[in-house]
DNA sequence: CTAGCATATAATGATATGCTTATATACGCA
DNA sequence: TGCGTATATAAGCATATCATTATATGCTAG
């Protein structure tokens, strides 16, 4: 009896199964120390726009990340205000910090800062 | 750097990939208090058994349950001995108990107990 | 307004997933 | 040995998933 809160197991089941994909996890646990534009995710995955859209697009819909718009860009960031985050937190943990990505995006200049 | 240990984000979404499944993540959260063998676990699921093994069989390839014949059944248990037994019991800690399901089972006789 | 860049959506196709039914294997008991 | 029960495997099918290419939308700068 060492947590409080638990997560319903078909909320949890929906929840994993997003993150059971290699390119929405790290885009998690990227996101939890950056923020990062759709661009840049493009560049870090080597994947197509549209590919990186869609993957959004779901962590989106079940409101995992919160999108903004700035100028051109459209910026994501995590959801601290999701239901279920501590449960996400808690795998994000985890898992190995990826800065090496970011760091690589800004060595190559692709990485972006809007104001 | 509250966790020493972290878990390869490949290997992690091929767990997670594994968990998010409604039927698997209740099996490993049934499993974690109590061994169970394959045709209580049909009756819990109401499923057909070989739907029931092929599950049990996924979760065993990448051995995070073991199993052992006794006599006519054959139970499965968690494998508390994976390498990345922390990040599953991590998270199968913040599911809600299931002890209905058992406590159902065993007011319908078909708790299978041997020795 | 138009051109160019960033992003989203639509349509499509290959592959993966999760069930079903049919069948094979393994064990226990008479 | 042969039968009944428990489990595993094989084959087939419907649907989901994840990528692609083509196209639409939205913003900024000239």
């Amino acid at each position: 009896m060492n947590t409080l809160v638990t997560v319903d197991l078909q909320r949890a089941s929906r929840l994993l199964k997003l993150l059971g994909d290699p390119t929405r996890l790290t885009m998690m646990k990227l996101l939890k120390s950056h923020e990062c534009c759709v661009c840049e995710f493009v560049a870090i995955f080597k994947m197509s726009q549209p590919a990186i859209s869609q993957h959004l697009r779901k962590l989106r819909d079940i409101e995992l990340v919160k999108e903004e718009r700035r100028g051109q860009w459209v910026f994501f960031s995590i959801n601290e205000d999701h239901e279920d985050y501590p449960f996400i937190q808690s795998i994000l943990e985890q898992l190995p910090e990826q800065n090496e990505s970011i760091a690589e995006l800004e060595a190559q200049g692709l990485r972006i800062c809007c104001e």
